[in-house]
DNA sequence: ATGGTTGAGCGTCAA
């Protein structure tokens, strides 16, 4: 037995600031799970009946003062998962686990905030960017060391764009952090352990596919120069049950909106 | 090369 269940990742800059559109992204796209990076609150001043108001009456949440946080919204059952690593020994908040009690059986879904990196794409005169670099490592190895895994998701602001036109100009941000080689090849090194890339299942890799547009542009419609920042894999066993893909583009424009658009994948599970 | 904007929470830091 099996059900198409779709599920959001959203990078969504402050949960505490915008609950509301939290709440119209659960009306509009009708999400099962909504994986959320950036909730910039700390688990003692999480607002806890915000879930279940929209509609989400199972929740695990890990945040701190100001930076980071990520949590986990969900229509199905789910159980915490304990163990991963604390990634670069910093307790920061970047990952959150659980196991959804999907009909088909469990599914082990990852939701991941990896650091921005910074502004200089050099180890030794920005430490940001080790780290950023760092983290890939890790969670590579972490991956590549996981025997039988299977139904397995991860999303997530994952903050590197690895395809040519997953950016809107490769040869003009070959040095900007986001787009580096190091960090390409990292994070398809990531991806290379264990995952399918679901949103390019949809859309060949010869077409632009952004989810990202910088605040600091006036009219991010018209000069349209965005990224793929945010990102969704699956375990080969899943690869056929990949059933569909939203990019919420119109999210930008919310008032008081995120820099990040809602990207769901609809898998039958 | 630079500046542009936003959020947390009060200093600037992070993005």
């Amino acid at each position: 037995m099996t059900q198409t269940i779709r599920i959001a990742t959203w990078n969504i800059n402050s949960l505490r600031l915008r609950l509301g559109l939290l709440g119209r992204l659960a009306s509009e796209l009708e999400p099962d799970v909504i994986c959320l990076q950036e909730t910039k609150v700390p688990d003692e001043l999480f607002p806890l009946e915000a879930p279940a108001t929209m509609g989400y009456p199972h929740f695990a949440y890990r945040g701190m003062k100001g930076y980071n946080g990520v949590a986990i919204f969900s229509k199905l059952p789910l159980v915490r998962l304990e163990d991963p690593p604390d990634w670069c020994g910093k307790g920061d908040c970047r990952h959150l686990a659980v196991r959804l009690e999907a009909p088909g059986g469990g599914i082990e879904l990852h939701d991941f905030y990896v650091p921005a990196g910074g502004d200089v794409p050099d180890r030794e005169a920005n430490v940001k960017y080790g780290h950023k670099l760092d983290f890939v490592s890790e969670a590579t190895l972490y991956f590549a060391g996981r025997d039988e895994l299977k139904r397995t998701v991860l999303v997530g602001d994952l903050n590197i764009a690895p395809l040519e036109h997953d950016v809107w100009s490769h040869k003009q941000l070959l040095d900007v952090v986001s787009h580096t080689p190091a960090e390409t090849e990292g994070l398809t090194a990531w991806m290379a352990t264990r995952f399918h890339d679901a949103m390019r299942h949809f859309v060949p890799a010869e077409e632009k596919l952004y989810t990202w547009w910088s605040y600091r542009n006036k009219d991010w419609k018209v000069a349209n120069r965005g990224r793929r920042l945010d990102h969704v894999w699956v375990t080969p066993d899943l690869k056929p049950a990949l059933k569909g893909l939203v990019v919420h583009q119109e999210a930008r424009d919310w008032e008081k909106g995120s820099d990040h658009v809602p990207v769901c994948v609809d898998i039958a599970v």
